[in-house]
DNA sequence: CTGAAAGCGCTAACAA
DNA sequence: TTGTTAGCGCTTTCAG
């Protein structure tokens, strides 16, 4: 039915191995017969089976991505630029989202070792490195995106979370806030984790004391943040700004404000985290740390492939930098409000 | 170093052929000899070479997807629908995304036929299947997802573009505004003409002659919408309402309103076409016609490998229905808007 | 420079 | 019920 290597070595008068050369480039051939042979595939609209070449060469040229269901904005980038810095090394991605459960990843993770993918990329804040790892062949390429990574035995990329979070509650203070509250995302995840460090330390810094009445439970949805919004009206001390560990929440937030007509900033100042498109439409505009979520995606994958690039051996940690991103729900002057970029 | 099939056997005490029968559940195998196959298979942690399996039964449980560089909200949603509908099906897909150009989507389309899918999903609204069709082995699965097929030759999956914009305008013109303008999308876009021409109609059924004037070229960015606002802006005949053929345009063209003082929907009404997550938060909240794209992922999914259901044979095409969602842009009342949900 | 032949890891007749 | 064997489509020694 489909046209085999055979055929076009018995039309060319070659054999399977010269047609192999050809198209792979390798070793001598005279320029005649590669012609002849260059024309025959043409011709037939020959087209190398990428399995049979597998199985033998041991390559895929695929990558395996494994996602948790993440909020979608960031998911949608994340892959863009993981498929754009793969494609330039001539790579495939395979994509498998939604996975929150650790059982769930371990068996992604079988699916993938079965020797269809040259290198994992694997992000899923809410388990540990550990767990994974048993069920990986010592020889697989992998790296962990966002993940908690202990003790620096794997190859991992990650968002300064941490320093993103510190730098606008410090911003926050600046403008002379100093009941912040915080609406949090999941004790079991590394971002949230992170974050809430952040906050804490930016606190910390200030020499503000932390009230635990103003930090609030989230987890990461936008109805977490409007709950939380509510939680905090209830308070009898209101805080005068606060602090969402990404934005869904505090869009979420936004809304249970606007219901209760309390004005943003004049009342109570906003900020979020992730810089997703919606911070710049929303009134008030959505202060929020800028996370470029693209570049952790070709980051992936320049340490998965790009290896021996004179880094230490075994357990390189790259952390991308985040950026406040100043527009009015802090109480900067809408002003500052920086162009409204395309989607 | 990897541990085989052949280590299993000989641990086993069987041939390689019977461990391959006790992993496919095929035939019958004692009990006995059944578990002590699992047993050593668990023990060594034996996963089955997924290529060398693939080389025989010719099937990769792979589903490749191609999709152009889209809007990223209405991108990711789109492989959210699809990466469930296969995993049910215990697939996993491929994505390439970025495709702007035939050529590029051709070349994917070999890389892919190299027999590493088992099917192919395109998404390709800037080119005729036909130009696709010819790097194709006949034998190949495929499903279009709203793209242009002509003829009716493939399996296809839409939403309703036509009756979503007709029945928008529709809308529209039930709250009383006559002077409709509209900012399309590409002429080469399959959703843009589509989305055009439920505009055109919808005018035709309430009579009322189309403006030349008042029909603004844009291209699905935010940019282009903000530029049409502009040029709107500087029509002697000003319009009532403005139907943009995405949301992205939507909101640039209201960005544009904001900018120039000018009252939504008091002065101009305004409607999208999308109903991406951003409609809900913006202010005036977005009127916008709601597209299933979750749907239109696993449907895409189901017509590939849910074949001979009592099907048309050859040339089937599903078409979701899309629906208009109420907001305040358009002039409906504040109450209408529904509750914000999550992202 | 080219061809013959040996597999890559697995499944599927065919025998036993 | 189980083992033997012949490939799947390709690359790659090893001869020629």
């Amino acid at each position: 039915m489909t046209v085999g290597i055979k055929e076009v070595a018995r039309k060319a008068n070659v054999s399977i191995a010269t047609v192999s050369r050809v198209l792979n480039g390798s070793a001598s051939v005279t320029q005649e017969t590669k012609e002849r042979v260059m024309a025959i595939v043409g011709e037939l609209n020959y087209m190398p089976h990428a399995i049979g070449r597998a199985l033998v060469t041991h390559k895929t040229n695929l990558l395996g991505v494994i996602l948790p269901d993440v909020h979608s904005e960031f998911f949608s980038e994340l892959i863009r630029g993981i498929d754009h810095a793969a494609r330039e090394r001539s790579y495939h991605i395979i994509v498998s989202s939604t996975h929150s459960n650790k059982k769930e990843i371990e068996s992604m993770l079988g699916v993938m070792q079965g020797g269809h993918v040259d290198g994992l990329i694997v992000m899923s804040p809410h388990i540990s490195a550990d767990g994974v790892l048993k069920r990986l062949s010592p020889r697989s390429k992998l790296v962990f995106v966002n993940s908690y990574t202990n003790g620096g035995k794997f190859v991992s990329v990650a968002i300064d979370n941490f320093n993103g979070a510190y730098r606008m509650v410090d911003h926050l203070i600046g403008h002379g806030y100093e009941k912040i509250a915080i609406i949090k995302g999941e004790e079991s995840n590394f971002d949230a984790q992170e974050r809430f460090n952040g906050y804490l330390q930016a606190l910390k810094k200030h020499r503000i004391r932390r009230i635990s009445e103003l930090e609030i439970n989230g987890n990461f949805t936008e109805e977490s943040g409007y709950d939380g919004m509510m939680k905090i009206l209830k308070l009898k001390t209101k805080p005068t700004a606060l602090f969402c560990a990404n934005d869904s929440m505090a869009l979420g937030a936004l809304r249970a404000m606007h219901e209760k007509d309390i004005i943003v900033p004049g009342e109570i100042a906003l900020a979020g985290f992730d810089d997703i498109p919606s911070a710049q439409y929303v009134l008030p505009s959505l202060t929020s740390v800028h996370v470029p979520i693209y570049e952790l995606g070709t980051a992936a994958v320049e340490s998965l492939l790009d290896e021996g690039k004179g880094d230490a051996p075994g357990g390189r940690k790259k952390i991308l930098n985040t950026s406040v991103v100043k527009r009015e729900s802090c109480g900067c002057p809408p002003g500052t409000r920086e162009r409204v970029k395309g989607i």
